[in-house]
DNA sequence: GGTCCGATATATCGAGTCGATATACGGAGT
DNA sequence: ACTCCGTATATCGACTCGATATATCGGACC
Protein backbone atom coordinates (compact mmCIF):
# COMPACT_ATOMS: atom_id res chain seq x y z
CA UNK A 1 0.00 0.00 0.00
CA UNK A 2 1.31 3.29 -1.32
CA UNK A 3 1.59 6.69 1.03
CA UNK A 4 -0.35 7.73 -0.99
CA UNK A 5 -3.15 5.90 0.19
CA UNK A 6 -2.51 5.86 3.65
CA UNK A 7 -2.46 9.59 3.49
CA UNK A 8 -6.31 9.30 2.06
CA UNK A 9 -7.31 7.10 4.91
CA UNK A 10 -5.94 9.73 7.82
CA UNK A 11 -7.52 12.43 5.93
CA UNK A 12 -10.91 10.35 5.51
CA UNK A 13 -10.87 10.62 9.78
CA UNK A 14 -10.52 14.21 9.25
CA UNK A 15 -8.50 17.78 7.76
CA UNK A 16 -4.43 17.35 8.82
CA UNK A 17 -1.45 18.58 7.69
CA UNK A 18 1.69 16.66 6.68
CA UNK A 19 3.28 17.53 10.05
CA UNK A 20 0.28 15.90 11.70
CA UNK A 21 -0.02 12.57 8.98
CA UNK A 22 3.29 12.14 9.85
CA UNK A 23 2.94 11.69 14.05
CA UNK A 24 -0.12 10.08 13.09
CA UNK A 25 2.01 7.37 11.71
CA UNK A 26 4.65 7.58 14.20
CA UNK A 27 2.88 8.08 17.40
CA UNK A 28 -0.43 7.56 17.05
CA UNK A 29 -2.52 4.27 16.19
CA UNK A 30 -1.37 3.96 12.75
CA UNK A 31 2.15 3.42 14.10
CA UNK A 32 2.14 0.00 14.70
CA UNK A 33 1.66 -1.04 10.97
CA UNK A 34 2.62 1.73 9.35
CA UNK A 35 5.10 4.64 8.53
CA UNK A 36 6.25 7.16 6.44
CA UNK A 37 8.62 10.22 6.17
CA UNK A 38 8.23 13.35 4.80
CA UNK A 39 10.18 12.45 1.73
CA UNK A 40 6.91 10.40 0.81
CA UNK A 41 4.34 12.24 2.45
CA UNK A 42 4.92 15.59 0.89
CA UNK A 43 4.27 14.62 -2.73
CA UNK A 44 1.62 12.04 -2.09
CA UNK A 45 -0.44 14.98 -0.46
CA UNK A 46 0.40 17.05 -3.55
CA UNK A 47 -0.56 14.11 -6.28
CA UNK A 48 -3.73 13.67 -4.52
CA UNK A 49 -4.60 17.43 -4.73
CA UNK A 50 -3.53 17.05 -8.45
CA UNK A 51 -6.11 14.04 -8.87
CA UNK A 52 -9.20 15.87 -6.98
CA UNK A 53 -8.40 13.79 -4.47
CA UNK A 54 -7.93 15.92 -1.69
CA UNK A 55 -7.56 20.35 -1.54
CA UNK A 56 -5.29 22.24 0.11
CA UNK A 57 -6.22 24.95 2.09
CA UNK A 58 -3.05 27.63 3.32
CA UNK A 59 -3.62 28.70 6.82
CA UNK A 60 -1.81 31.52 8.30
CA UNK A 61 -2.63 32.63 11.89
CA UNK A 62 -0.45 34.83 13.94
CA UNK A 63 1.62 32.99 16.86
CA UNK A 64 2.56 29.65 14.53
CA UNK A 65 4.07 28.77 10.92
CA UNK A 66 1.99 29.13 7.72
CA UNK A 67 0.14 25.96 7.53
CA UNK A 68 -1.20 23.77 4.60
CA UNK A 69 -4.42 21.82 5.66
CA UNK A 70 -5.27 19.21 3.83
CA UNK A 71 -8.80 17.31 3.22
CA UNK A 72 -10.33 14.94 1.45
CA UNK A 73 -13.12 15.53 -1.13
CA UNK A 74 -16.35 13.35 -2.19
CA UNK A 75 -14.38 11.84 -4.58
CA UNK A 76 -11.06 10.86 -2.47
CA UNK A 77 -14.05 9.13 -0.29
CA UNK A 78 -15.12 7.29 -3.05
CA UNK A 79 -11.57 6.08 -4.27
CA UNK A 80 -10.76 5.39 -0.37
CA UNK A 81 -13.72 2.93 -0.18
CA UNK A 82 -12.78 1.19 -3.16
CA UNK A 83 -9.58 0.57 -2.03
CA UNK A 84 -10.71 -1.03 1.23
CA UNK A 85 -12.76 -4.03 -0.87
CA UNK A 86 -9.06 -4.94 -2.61
CA UNK A 87 -7.47 -7.73 -1.39
CA UNK A 88 -4.67 -6.50 0.81
CA UNK A 89 -0.93 -7.21 0.29
CA UNK A 90 1.06 -9.21 2.54
CA UNK A 91 2.44 -7.87 4.92
CA UNK A 92 6.01 -6.72 5.14
CA UNK A 93 7.97 -6.75 7.96
CA UNK A 94 11.46 -5.95 8.56
CA UNK A 95 13.62 -6.67 11.88
CA UNK A 96 16.43 -6.08 12.74
CA UNK A 97 16.29 -7.01 16.39
CA UNK A 98 14.85 -10.65 15.25
CA UNK A 99 17.40 -10.77 12.45
CA UNK A 100 20.19 -10.15 15.11
CA UNK A 101 18.96 -12.60 17.30
CA UNK A 102 18.60 -14.80 14.39
CA UNK A 103 22.59 -14.85 14.77
CA UNK A 104 22.41 -15.09 18.58
CA UNK A 105 25.38 -17.40 17.85
CA UNK A 106 27.46 -15.33 17.22
CA UNK A 107 27.06 -12.75 19.98
CA UNK A 108 28.59 -12.00 23.14
CA UNK A 109 26.48 -13.22 26.20
CA UNK A 110 26.34 -9.91 27.73
CA UNK A 111 25.73 -8.32 24.93
CA UNK A 112 22.56 -10.77 23.86
CA UNK A 113 21.63 -10.73 27.39
CA UNK A 114 21.03 -6.88 26.94
CA UNK A 115 19.27 -6.51 23.83
CA UNK A 116 16.40 -8.97 25.17
CA UNK A 117 16.30 -7.29 28.19
CA UNK A 118 15.87 -3.88 26.38
CA UNK A 119 13.10 -5.77 23.87
CA UNK A 120 11.06 -6.55 26.82
CA UNK A 121 11.23 -2.94 27.95
CA UNK A 122 10.48 -1.67 24.93
CA UNK A 123 7.23 -4.13 24.61
CA UNK A 124 6.11 -3.10 28.27
CA UNK A 125 6.44 0.31 27.69
CA UNK A 126 4.15 0.08 24.34
CA UNK A 127 1.89 -1.67 26.28
CA UNK A 128 1.83 0.95 28.83
CA UNK A 129 0.86 2.90 26.29
CA UNK A 130 -1.50 1.58 24.64
CA UNK A 131 -3.38 0.21 27.55
CA UNK A 132 -3.95 3.65 28.65
CA UNK A 133 -5.69 4.97 25.76
CA UNK A 134 -9.63 5.70 26.37
CA UNK A 135 -11.48 2.50 24.56
CA UNK A 136 -14.95 4.20 25.26
CA UNK A 137 -13.92 6.89 22.00
CA UNK A 138 -12.70 4.26 19.17
CA UNK A 139 -14.62 2.91 16.72
CA UNK A 140 -15.03 -0.79 16.61
CA UNK A 141 -12.73 -1.28 14.14
CA UNK A 142 -10.02 0.73 16.02
CA UNK A 143 -10.28 -1.12 19.25
CA UNK A 144 -10.06 -4.03 17.32
CA UNK A 145 -6.56 -3.11 15.54
CA UNK A 146 -5.69 -1.57 19.38
CA UNK A 147 -6.48 -4.72 21.30
CA UNK A 148 -4.57 -6.94 18.66
CA UNK A 149 -1.38 -4.93 18.96
CA UNK A 150 -2.21 -5.43 22.73
CA UNK A 151 -2.18 -9.33 22.69
CA UNK A 152 0.61 -9.74 19.69
CA UNK A 153 2.81 -7.45 22.19
CA UNK A 154 2.02 -9.27 25.64
CA UNK A 155 2.58 -12.79 23.82
CA UNK A 156 6.28 -11.80 22.42
CA UNK A 157 7.17 -9.87 25.84
CA UNK A 158 6.73 -13.03 27.64
CA UNK A 159 8.41 -15.60 25.49
CA UNK A 160 11.18 -13.40 25.26
CA UNK A 161 10.93 -13.28 28.95
CA UNK A 162 10.55 -17.06 28.93
CA UNK A 163 12.87 -18.67 26.91
CA UNK A 164 15.42 -15.55 26.55
CA UNK A 165 17.89 -16.66 29.46
CA UNK A 166 18.26 -20.02 28.31
CA UNK A 167 19.27 -18.91 25.39
CA UNK A 168 21.79 -16.49 27.32
CA UNK A 169 22.65 -19.76 29.30
CA UNK A 170 23.57 -21.75 26.50
CA UNK A 171 25.71 -18.44 24.91
CA UNK A 172 27.68 -18.62 28.08
CA UNK A 173 28.31 -22.21 28.00
CA UNK A 174 29.26 -22.22 25.06
CA UNK A 175 31.76 -19.36 25.18
CA UNK A 176 32.93 -20.15 28.94
CA UNK A 177 31.73 -16.64 29.81
CA UNK A 178 30.84 -16.18 33.56
CA UNK A 179 28.08 -14.04 33.97
CA UNK A 180 28.42 -10.23 34.48
CA UNK A 181 28.15 -8.56 37.54
CA UNK A 182 25.47 -5.96 36.94
CA UNK B 1 19.40 -2.62 7.64
CA UNK B 2 20.23 -2.52 4.12
CA UNK B 3 20.23 -5.94 1.64
CA UNK B 4 23.37 -5.57 1.83
CA UNK B 5 24.06 -6.79 5.40
CA UNK B 6 21.27 -9.30 5.37
CA UNK B 7 22.67 -11.05 2.34
CA UNK B 8 26.31 -11.03 4.23
CA UNK B 9 24.42 -12.48 7.11
CA UNK B 10 22.70 -15.51 4.32
CA UNK B 11 26.77 -16.08 2.54
CA UNK B 12 28.05 -16.12 6.74
CA UNK B 13 25.77 -19.73 6.72
CA UNK B 14 26.81 -21.51 3.58
CA UNK B 15 28.00 -19.94 -0.41
CA UNK B 16 24.24 -19.02 -2.39
CA UNK B 17 23.41 -17.25 -5.64
CA UNK B 18 21.44 -14.85 -5.62
CA UNK B 19 17.81 -16.99 -6.27
CA UNK B 20 18.90 -19.11 -3.29
CA UNK B 21 19.10 -15.59 -1.19
CA UNK B 22 16.29 -14.33 -2.89
CA UNK B 23 14.11 -18.02 -1.74
CA UNK B 24 15.92 -17.83 1.81
CA UNK B 25 14.28 -14.27 2.04
CA UNK B 26 10.65 -15.08 1.07
CA UNK B 27 10.54 -18.54 1.97
CA UNK B 28 12.96 -19.84 4.98
CA UNK B 29 13.48 -19.03 7.96
CA UNK B 30 14.29 -15.22 7.17
CA UNK B 31 10.92 -14.72 5.17
CA UNK B 32 9.18 -13.66 8.66
CA UNK B 33 10.96 -10.84 9.49
CA UNK B 34 12.89 -9.56 6.14
CA UNK B 35 12.41 -9.68 2.58
CA UNK B 36 14.31 -8.11 -0.47
CA UNK B 37 13.92 -8.32 -4.11
CA UNK B 38 16.21 -8.89 -6.94
CA UNK B 39 16.99 -5.38 -7.86
CA UNK B 40 17.91 -5.39 -4.56
CA UNK B 41 19.79 -8.34 -3.90
CA UNK B 42 21.73 -8.10 -7.20
CA UNK B 43 23.31 -4.77 -6.90
CA UNK B 44 23.98 -5.81 -2.92
CA UNK B 45 25.90 -8.98 -4.22
CA UNK B 46 28.32 -6.85 -6.53
CA UNK B 47 29.02 -4.14 -4.14
CA UNK B 48 29.77 -6.66 -1.69
CA UNK B 49 32.36 -8.64 -4.01
CA UNK B 50 33.82 -4.99 -5.11
CA UNK B 51 34.16 -4.00 -1.11
CA UNK B 52 35.49 -7.49 -0.85
CA UNK B 53 33.47 -8.58 1.63
CA UNK B 54 32.57 -11.43 -0.80
CA UNK B 55 33.71 -13.57 -3.54
CA UNK B 56 31.89 -14.81 -7.27
CA UNK B 57 32.61 -18.21 -9.04
CA UNK B 58 30.65 -18.64 -12.08
CA UNK B 59 29.95 -22.23 -12.08
CA UNK B 60 29.04 -23.45 -15.64
CA UNK B 61 27.16 -27.06 -15.31
CA UNK B 62 25.74 -28.46 -18.72
CA UNK B 63 21.87 -29.63 -18.19
CA UNK B 64 21.75 -26.08 -15.89
CA UNK B 65 21.60 -22.56 -16.31
CA UNK B 66 24.66 -20.56 -15.82
CA UNK B 67 24.96 -20.00 -11.90
CA UNK B 68 27.07 -17.51 -10.05
CA UNK B 69 27.66 -19.19 -6.34
CA UNK B 70 28.64 -15.98 -4.06
CA UNK B 71 30.96 -16.66 -0.89
CA UNK B 72 32.04 -14.52 2.20
CA UNK B 73 35.27 -13.77 2.54
CA UNK B 74 36.79 -12.87 6.27
CA UNK B 75 36.76 -9.54 5.57
CA UNK B 76 32.93 -10.23 4.92
CA UNK B 77 32.58 -12.24 8.28
CA UNK B 78 34.16 -10.04 10.76
CA UNK B 79 31.94 -6.99 9.34
CA UNK B 80 28.96 -9.12 9.65
CA UNK B 81 30.02 -9.55 13.37
CA UNK B 82 30.95 -5.99 13.99
CA UNK B 83 27.54 -5.17 12.99
CA UNK B 84 25.58 -7.62 15.50
CA UNK B 85 27.47 -5.16 18.17
CA UNK B 86 25.33 -2.22 17.05
CA UNK B 87 22.19 -1.07 18.16
CA UNK B 88 19.56 -2.71 15.92
CA UNK B 89 17.09 -0.05 14.35
CA UNK B 90 13.57 0.26 15.61
CA UNK B 91 11.13 -2.88 13.47
CA UNK B 92 9.58 -1.50 10.84
CA UNK B 93 6.16 -2.92 9.76
CA UNK B 94 3.65 -2.04 6.68
CA UNK B 95 0.36 -4.12 7.34
CA UNK B 96 -2.30 -3.63 4.62
CA UNK B 97 -4.22 -6.10 6.20
CA UNK B 98 -4.47 -4.27 9.78
CA UNK B 99 -4.77 -0.58 7.88
CA UNK B 100 -7.97 -2.49 6.36
CA UNK B 101 -8.87 -3.41 9.46
CA UNK B 102 -8.60 -0.09 11.29
CA UNK B 103 -11.66 1.05 8.70
CA UNK B 104 -13.24 -2.32 9.81
CA UNK B 105 -16.37 0.43 10.29
CA UNK B 106 -16.37 1.28 6.50
CA UNK B 107 -16.37 -2.22 5.34
CA UNK B 108 -19.31 -4.58 4.33
CA UNK B 109 -19.69 -6.59 7.16
CA UNK B 110 -19.44 -10.14 4.72
CA UNK B 111 -16.12 -8.94 3.44
CA UNK B 112 -15.22 -8.07 6.67
CA UNK B 113 -15.84 -11.38 7.67
CA UNK B 114 -14.11 -12.64 5.20
CA UNK B 115 -11.07 -10.87 5.52
CA UNK B 116 -10.81 -12.46 9.02
CA UNK B 117 -11.05 -15.64 8.10
CA UNK B 118 -8.52 -15.68 5.36
CA UNK B 119 -6.24 -13.71 7.98
CA UNK B 120 -6.73 -16.74 10.68
CA UNK B 121 -6.24 -19.67 7.84
CA UNK B 122 -3.15 -17.51 6.60
CA UNK B 123 -1.69 -17.96 10.04
CA UNK B 124 -2.90 -21.34 10.59
CA UNK B 125 -1.12 -22.48 7.40
CA UNK B 126 2.18 -20.74 8.56
CA UNK B 127 1.89 -22.47 11.99
CA UNK B 128 1.80 -25.91 10.91
CA UNK B 129 4.90 -25.03 8.08
CA UNK B 130 6.74 -23.67 10.66
CA UNK B 131 5.65 -26.39 13.83
CA UNK B 132 7.28 -28.78 10.61
CA UNK B 133 10.63 -27.86 10.77
CA UNK B 134 13.50 -30.45 12.28
CA UNK B 135 14.04 -28.46 15.82
CA UNK B 136 16.90 -30.78 16.00
CA UNK B 137 19.46 -29.37 13.17
CA UNK B 138 18.38 -25.80 14.32
CA UNK B 139 21.29 -23.34 16.35
CA UNK B 140 19.82 -22.10 19.60
CA UNK B 141 18.98 -18.63 18.00
CA UNK B 142 17.65 -19.97 15.22
CA UNK B 143 14.88 -21.84 17.29
CA UNK B 144 14.92 -19.02 19.65
CA UNK B 145 13.54 -16.84 16.20
CA UNK B 146 11.58 -19.42 14.88
CA UNK B 147 9.56 -19.89 18.10
CA UNK B 148 9.10 -16.51 18.92
CA UNK B 149 7.09 -16.27 15.42
CA UNK B 150 5.17 -19.25 16.72
CA UNK B 151 4.23 -17.55 20.19
CA UNK B 152 3.05 -14.61 17.69
CA UNK B 153 0.99 -15.68 15.58
CA UNK B 154 -0.73 -18.11 17.71
CA UNK B 155 -1.14 -15.54 19.80
CA UNK B 156 -2.84 -13.35 16.64
CA UNK B 157 -5.09 -15.77 15.34
CA UNK B 158 -6.30 -16.91 18.59
CA UNK B 159 -7.06 -13.18 19.15
CA UNK B 160 -8.89 -12.78 15.83
CA UNK B 161 -10.90 -15.93 16.14
CA UNK B 162 -11.72 -14.90 19.53
CA UNK B 163 -12.88 -11.35 18.99
CA UNK B 164 -13.75 -11.53 15.19
CA UNK B 165 -16.84 -12.66 15.32
CA UNK B 166 -18.20 -9.79 17.47
CA UNK B 167 -16.55 -7.37 15.16
CA UNK B 168 -18.63 -8.84 12.40
CA UNK B 169 -21.62 -9.16 14.73
CA UNK B 170 -21.38 -5.21 15.64
CA UNK B 171 -20.73 -4.28 11.97
CA UNK B 172 -24.07 -6.07 10.88
CA UNK B 173 -26.13 -4.61 13.91
CA UNK B 174 -24.81 -1.25 12.18
CA UNK B 175 -25.69 -1.81 8.84
CA UNK B 176 -28.38 -3.65 9.27
CA UNK B 177 -27.68 -6.45 6.78
CA UNK B 178 -28.36 -10.12 7.39
CA UNK B 179 -25.87 -13.00 7.70
CA UNK B 180 -25.46 -14.13 4.15
CA UNK B 181 -25.50 -17.66 3.89
CA UNK B 182 -22.65 -19.64 3.01
C1' DG C 1 16.89 40.71 28.36
C1' DG C 2 19.25 37.57 25.67
C1' DT C 3 19.88 33.03 24.24
C1' DC C 4 19.44 28.37 23.64
C1' DC C 5 16.36 24.41 22.98
C1' DG C 6 12.45 21.84 21.49
C1' DA C 7 8.12 21.70 18.99
C1' DT C 8 5.75 23.05 14.89
C1' DA C 9 5.87 23.11 9.95
C1' DT C 10 7.29 22.71 4.89
C1' DA C 11 10.32 20.94 1.62
C1' DT C 12 14.08 18.53 -1.01
C1' DC C 13 17.91 15.30 -2.19
C1' DG C 14 20.51 11.16 -2.94
C1' DA C 15 20.74 6.52 -1.93
C1' DG C 16 18.26 2.61 -1.52
C1' DT C 17 14.26 -0.44 -2.34
C1' DC C 18 10.14 -2.58 -4.65
C1' DG C 19 7.62 -4.90 -8.17
C1' DA C 20 7.28 -5.90 -12.68
C1' DT C 21 9.42 -7.39 -16.53
C1' DA C 22 12.84 -9.46 -20.01
C1' DT C 23 15.74 -13.23 -21.22
C1' DA C 24 17.02 -18.01 -21.38
C1' DC C 25 17.20 -23.09 -20.67
C1' DG C 26 15.61 -27.72 -19.03
C1' DG C 27 12.08 -30.87 -17.73
C1' DA C 28 7.31 -32.41 -17.21
C1' DG C 29 3.00 -32.94 -18.80
C1' DT C 30 -0.65 -33.27 -22.66
C1' DA D 1 4.78 -29.93 -30.75
C1' DC D 2 3.24 -26.98 -27.39
C1' DT D 3 2.77 -24.92 -23.07
C1' DC D 4 3.77 -24.24 -18.51
C1' DC D 5 6.82 -24.29 -14.44
C1' DG D 6 11.27 -23.94 -11.93
C1' DT D 7 15.93 -22.24 -12.06
C1' DA D 8 18.80 -18.28 -12.81
C1' DT D 9 20.56 -13.48 -13.96
C1' DA D 10 19.58 -8.86 -14.71
C1' DT D 11 17.45 -4.15 -15.31
C1' DC D 12 14.11 -0.26 -15.14
C1' DG D 13 11.01 3.22 -13.42
C1' DA D 14 8.46 4.52 -9.61
C1' DC D 15 8.48 4.87 -5.04
C1' DT D 16 10.33 5.21 -0.25
C1' DC D 17 13.71 6.29 3.41
C1' DG D 18 16.53 9.06 6.29
C1' DA D 19 18.99 12.99 6.68
C1' DT D 20 19.12 17.64 6.12
C1' DA D 21 17.87 22.72 5.37
C1' DT D 22 14.93 26.46 6.58
C1' DA D 23 11.99 29.20 9.57
C1' DT D 24 9.02 30.64 13.50
C1' DC D 25 7.24 30.42 18.16
C1' DG D 26 7.15 29.48 23.20
C1' DG D 27 9.38 28.40 27.28
C1' DA D 28 13.34 27.62 30.23
C1' DC D 29 17.42 29.31 32.09
C1' DC D 30 20.77 32.52 33.89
Amino acid sequence: MDVRTACLGALSRGDATGYEIKKLFEEGPFGHFFSAGYGSIYPALARLCEEGLATVATIEEPGRPVRKSYSITPAGRAAFEKMLLEQPADDRLKSEWIFVAYFADSMPPDLLERRLRERVDWYRERLEAMEGCNQETLRDGERFVLDLGVAVYRAAARYIEEQGPSLVAASRRRTGTPEAAE
